[in-house]
DNA sequence: CAGAATCGTGCGAATTTTCGCAACTAGCCA
DNA sequence: TGGCTAGTTGCGAAAATTCGCACGATTCTG
């Protein structure tokens, strides 16, 4: 399983054109195997199994680059830890009910509205692949 | 000024239901002053010069307090500092270009297309205050 | 292939943010 | 009044995140 996991974000880091480096593959290969949204902690304690000498400073910055070539997406789920996950094929938000805590998904297309309008609005290419939104669901009103 | 800055607060605070206690004025004080994305220890700074024995915890919990109400947005910049401000009268938005920085601002209008439609669908309501999407300007594709 | 430039990493320190606790306050009710 | 309760705060420690630096690895260039 770590093995299929490990190829995987291999492939998926070339296809980037990032380097394929151990401690990137390493982080990769967890955030893969731990498919949800995974803290920084969890990624590292996975990765270390695999190599042990794995920085905790090296997984944030690995985090960061992988964000930014959109291969994970980054999300604040409003407890004080940030979360890490692959970007899904296809994309999805949360809405979160700060009522009740409740996570209520929500698809894409909704989504994809604003993102045409602000493209046709300022040429600006949106990056929105996975919005937390917060707010009141219907029994917390 | 600054009394000026205390009175608001002191009204805003009473109008959510909320204490006003000497912390709590100055930070939103503080914040009103500063009047643009103040980070936590800009808020502190200003708000020590007339409450020194104001602690940062109680800034974090003030400001997470004034951010459940709706009194301030919270919004991540992208720099890794927390931005804090009073709630527009006329909501905004940002574009970030992961590129080269620049922001330019996007009007609710659109985005209120996107609340609008979460509230049928889901019958969730949604506090979309003060969003950041990051993507790329049109100089930057 | 040598040398230079760039990139990636571990390490430790600094910074930012959260948390638990004990003391203090304000409001409430008998 | 007097005490109960919930809310608020300062304090210090813990946790989460970022940063600077030095070293080793990789890529580039000629």
């Amino acid at each position: 399983m770590q093995r299929a996991a490990e190829r995987i974000a291999n492939d998926e880091l070339k296809r980037s054109g990032l380097r394929a480096t151990a401690p990137r593959v390493a982080v990769l290969a967890a955030l893969i195997q731990q498919d949800g949204h995974s803290s920084a902690d969890d990624v590292l304690c996975l990765a270390q199994e695999r190599l042990p000498e794995l920085n905790r400073s090296t997984v944030y910055r690995t985090l960061e680059r992988l964000r930014d070539h959109r291969i994970v997406s980054e999300t604040d789920l409003g407890d004080g830890v940030r979360r890490f996950e692959m970007v899904a094929a296809v994309p999805h938000h949360h809405l979160i009910c700060t009522g009740c805590g409740a996570m209520i998904e929500l698809s894409d297309s909704a989504v994809d509205a604003l993102r045409r309008e602000i493209e046709s609005e300022h040429g600006f290419r949106s990056d929105i692949d996975h919005l937390a939104i917060f707010g009141r669901c219907p029994h917390c009103r």
